[in-house]
This record gives C-alpha cells, structure tokens and sequence, in this order.
DNA sequence: AAGAAAATCCGAAACGTTTAGGAATTTCTT
DNA sequence: AAGAAATTCCTAAACGTTTCGGATTTTCTT
C-alpha cells in the first residue's frame, strides 16, 4: 500500500509537498504537482484515512445510533427509511456513517459517549430512544453534536427534526369526525415515547375542538405493537361498544385494532374506522388500505443529516427542522353508520 | 478528552505501562494496574480507535456496500433485513460497520477499492450489486477480503453466501404442478442479476422433471419491478390466455401480476396461481395473501458477517454458506380450474 | 549473601498524515 | 545589478496508540 513517503521518494521532493500538492494547495508549482499526481495515480495510492483523521482531529464520519435495528424492528421499516434519508445527504457531502448497535454495546457495559469517543465521529443522529433511555441524559451532556429524530429536545450541540405530531393526530380525529363520528377511541404507543405524548395531546385537542369530550377510559396503549394493539382494541371494543372510530399512533397498531374488529365481527370501515400513523409501506396494500397520517422518514432522516452536518461546519444556528405531515385517507375511515 | 499520556503522567508510569495495564498485558503488576484503571477512570479516558488501527493496521470495522439504499429501494426491506443480519453479528464480535453510498462515489468516480482502501476497513460484505457493475470484477481482483450476498463467486480472499435459488424455483414450480397447472409462465428480474439466471433454471428443471415442456416466450422479464411487472403479466395472459399460473422472481413483482390479472378481470387464485419470491413483509398482508419462497434475509446478513469475520481473522478456510429456504403456502396459489 | 531467575517497568520507534514556520529560489522593481 | 517581493519547497513536530528490546527492581536459590 503506497503512502506519502513512497510518493515523496519517487518523485523526489518532500512529504509535505506531496501532501500539499494533492491537497490543492497554492505553493506548489503546477509542474511538479502534475508530476506527483502522475504517480500517485501510477501507484495506485489511496490517502489513509485513519492518519488524516488522527491528526485533524475531524473523521468525516457520523454515527446512526438507533435501538431499533434488530429482528422484529425490520416490520416497519421507518429505521431504514431515516437511514436511506441520512445516507443519501452524507453521500452528497462525502460523509460516510458508522452503524452503532446500542444493543451489543448496552451489554458491553460501553456508554454512548464512550462508542462516539472511540470510534471518532464527527457527531451522531439517534433515532428510536425512548425517553427513559438512560443514553438520552448522556446526550444532552456530552459535548458530542448530535441530533435526535422524534425528541424535540435542543441544546448548544443537539437539534432535532421531528413532525407536528399533535397537528398530525388532529387532523386524524377531525377526519374522522368530518365523517360523522361522535365516540373515537384511541390506541397509544406507550408514555415512554415523546411521540406518543404529543399524539394523545393531539387526539385530545382534536376532540376539545369539536365539542367533544375527551374520555380517559377510551384510550388504551397498545406498546407500538400488533399484537398488543389487537388486545387492547377487542378490550376498547367490548367494553365500549358505541365506539365507532379508533385513532392509532401507529400503522402496525392499526393492523393490530383490524385484526380485533374481524375477530369481534366488526367490518372496516362499515361498523369501525381506523386511522392510522406513519404511513408504512404496508399500509397501501392491506385490505382494506389504511387511512393514516403520512410522514416521510426519509425526508426526515435527509433533514436530521444536514442539520447534523451544519452544526458540525458551523453553519447556521438552527438546531431544529420540523417535516410536513399529511393525511392520507384510503379504505379503513368512513362514514359513521347511524344507528337507527 | 484524556489520552493515554495523561493517564502515564497522573499515574507516575511511562506510556508502556498503561498501555499494557488496560490492555490486559502480564506485566504489569497488580497493584499499578489497579491505579492506572482507577485513573483512567476518573479522566473518564476512551482509547482513540484511529489512534490504535494506525499502528496495528487493523480497524475492527467493515464496510457495508450496497446499490439499493436508496428511496425506491425501501420498499422491499430485503436490503434492510441483511443489514440487520450483519449488524447483529457484528455487534456480537464488536465490530463496527460503516455504510458506503455506492450511487455517490460512483458519481466521485471512486473506485471500491479506494473507498475500502481509504476508510480501511478489514473487510467488506456486498449486496445488490449487479452482474455486470463494474464494482463486481474490481471486487476479485481487489485482495480486501469480502464476502458477496447472492452472487456465488469465491477466491482467496472472496466468499458468498446465498440460497439454493434453483432449488427454490424447482419447489415452486412443483408446488404449482401439484395442483393441477399444466401452463406456468414466469416473470423473472433480468439477466444481469445472478439469481435470476438461476431462478430460470430451477424454472425450467421444474417443468422438465414434470414432463412439462419448457416454452421460451412463457417467460418475461419485470426487472424485479412491480409496474413492469404489471405490464408483462398482461403482455403473457394476453398472448397466452390459458396461463393458468405464473412464478415470479420476487414479490414485489408478484404483486404488479396481482394487479395486471385483476386489470384482465382474473381473479386469484381462482382463475390464477402466482407464487413469489423473498417473502418479504408485504406478503403475508396482502390479500390474497402470496404464496412464496421464503428467504431468510436476517440470516443471509448474518452469515455473511460471520464468514467475513472469519475470513479476517483466518478461522476456517471456509468461503461459502448457503442458507435454507422454504415455500410458505398462502392464498394466491390454488387448485387449477378445470375449464370444461 | 551473592548470583540467577522472575517480575515489572521504560525509552524510543513506528503507523501515515497535516501544518507552522522558515529556507531557498525565482521574479520583479527601480 | 541589488534589494524586495513572490514563489516554491522543506524540516520537524504533532496526533494517540502499540510494541520491541532492553533496563531495572524484586524474589528465589543455594
């Protein structure tokens, strides 16, 4: 593997010169940078990264540190949409992006600011932390750029790119009650998600605004999973039958409340509609096709990237980017069917 | 950020010393390694990886290098799955993997080798990439030890691992044969992708083994796309309306036939068996729900993570692995109806 | 108690870059 | 043609580790 030396020798000059020469600097004439170029090329050299990292304390690395890179996260795959959107900003700007596995690492005993220290980024997006993540406090006191996908937290070194979920999950219910409906439930992620939070508020807010009452019992938490969802929705159901809407914070949950409606014998959206959230791949070909609110995880994780990378430059000081939303209404909402 | 000289000057020992003491060297008593751990706490010291990798010339990282990380291809998580894989692996045996953008460094006119070269990474595991990408001879040629995903290939310093997508094929079209189809057309990806050229194959053995005979025009290319796929399964039923069941190449295509026999009013199964390939997500929530040949993703990644590793550490000679697959029966396949 | 053996430590070089500061050379000015 | 100015190049230090070879100290042997 050729190196500077290995240049600087064939081409008889010194080290800092063939440095300086593929570097683009000014003081070298053009005759001999041609030459030293010429066998760069001729040896096939490639810099060394690590050196050049060492010594200008800068990798031109970030990290993606995100919890939700294991097996059953692969269902939904809002994870690899941030990751496409952080990929492709980071190849415009020649940054590459190391994968953190916080789960190895949590075993390892290894703190976030140790795995960011070692491994030299430049700073960090991290998606999927729950509130309680005792790796969340760290953040916000290390001095490591970063910033967050989904937690509206901001800081000297950290920004965040989040959507308006409380708009979002507004616009859900006030859908539902342009169609008619007058009892909407809801099943929620869980209270450790900021997200969550702020869809509830939404939710309540929603139903405030249209003369609605907002009844705690008709909320359940379904723990951003199918499965619980499922549960929680036959339990919602049953033990209030005039519910004729449910607004899920999440797709997967949707599909979940689908499944507890056909086992109770409820049709969507005949005699229950479902309105979900994200937007995931799957929701557009399930029958019926999802009514949910749409937000673009590729959009956002291209946004958290570039916000990362200026405050890595020092670019402008914004330290926060909100993405836009939208309602996209498909076969899961309709009409309320009165019951006469 | 304390380095290791700090800690040698806190402690009152030479650099040697804690370097030896951390890393776990005999020769260093108990007693100063006691205070030289203690102090690196305190200094809450994180060893400098670029630091480290310089002079061992060794990274504990490798690359991730795949063509599909990008908007479209989020749509089967297939990319997403392996990466997953890898990063399970890796997690276990502390490795880093850091993501090459392939689409930019092309635009940068870097090479793979450059790219590998310059961020030194140990290794490499390659998916996606196709037949004639010019990546793929650089590969064989290169000495950086990789292992490729799907395309077997294999050489001192190469691996692959893959399914036996022949086999795979043979099951399919058997599974159809069994249920009465005498007339099975396919859609297949295109040629420059190795799978394809195998799916073919266990295509054709399928019929054969069956005294079926192999028709050359049954057969067309979707470009593993679910629109061109679309279209040539209406090109295949319109030519050949006594196709009475078609195996597709992936899923995604199978799904674009779904939507081309409904355009032709066929109804599946009743009227037209598909079979798919890759059992992505979408497949089990469609309805009719696609009957497939499975492919565990997950495990293709972390096979291939672990042949690499042991490609670097020079375990095992081994350079291959191929993992199972499985037909899972769903709704789309049927009985043919006899058409008296 | 003296020499041998073992245990513990250290100095210095090396990895491949960048860069500050200055030296040598060329070109310009008058 | 001599001094100034500009151009081009170089020496050496620095980044934070690891490791070879040897030096020093302690412990063991008899």
């Amino acid at each position: 593997m050729a190196t500077i030396k290995d240049i600087a020798k064939a081409a008889g000059v010194s080290v800092t010169t063939v440095s300086r020469a593929l570097n683009g600097y000014s003081d070298v004439s053009e005759r001999t940078r041609k030459k030293i170029k010429q066998i760069a090329d001729d040896l096939s050299y490639s810099p060394n990264a690590l050196a050049r990292s060492l010594v200008m304390n800068k990798t031109k690395t970030i990290g993606l540190l995100v919890s939700g890179i294991s097996r059953e996260g692969a269902k939904d795959n809002i994870v690899f949409e941030v990751l496409t959107g952080v990929n492709e900003y980071c190849g415009q700007v020649e940054y590459d992006i190391v994968l953190f596995n916080t789960s190895s690492s949590q075993q390892k005993k290894k703190t976030y600011t140790q795995l960011c220290r070692e491994r030299r980024v430049d700073g960090v997006v991290i998606q999927g932390i729950k509130n309680d993540d005792p790796y969340l406090i760290e953040v916000i006191e290390s001095d490591i750029p970063c910033v967050l996908v989904d937690i509206p937290i901001q800081g000297d070194t950290v920004g965040y790119v989040a959507t308006d979920n409380v708009a979002g999950a507004k616009e859900a219910v006030q859908h539902l009650v342009d169609l008619g409906h007058k009892q909407i439930g809801m099943i929620n992620g869980h209270d450790r998600a900021f997200v969550s939070q702020e869809r509830i508020q939404g939710y309540i807010e929603g139903l405030e605004r249209n003369h609605l009452i907002y009844n705690k019992s008709l909320v359940y938490n379904g723990g951003f999973s199918e499965k619980q969802a499922e549960a929680a929705a036959v339990s919602l159901l049953e033990n209030y039958p005039d519910t004729t809407a449910i607004f899920c914070a999440s797709d997967l949950m949707a599909f979940g409340v689908m499944r507890g409606a056909k086992r109770l014998g409820k049709e969507v959206p005949k005699d229950l509609s479902i309105v979900g959230y994200d937007n995931i791949n799957l929701s557009s070909y399930v029958t019926p096709s999802l009514t949910t609110i749409s937000q673009d995880m590729y959009q956002i994780g291209y946004s958290a990237a570039s916000l990362l990378i200026e405050l890595l430059e020092g670019g402008d000081p914004k330290r926060s980017k909100i993405v836009s939303h939208e309602l996209v209404i498909r076969e899961s909402t309709g009409e309320r069917n009165q019951p006469f």
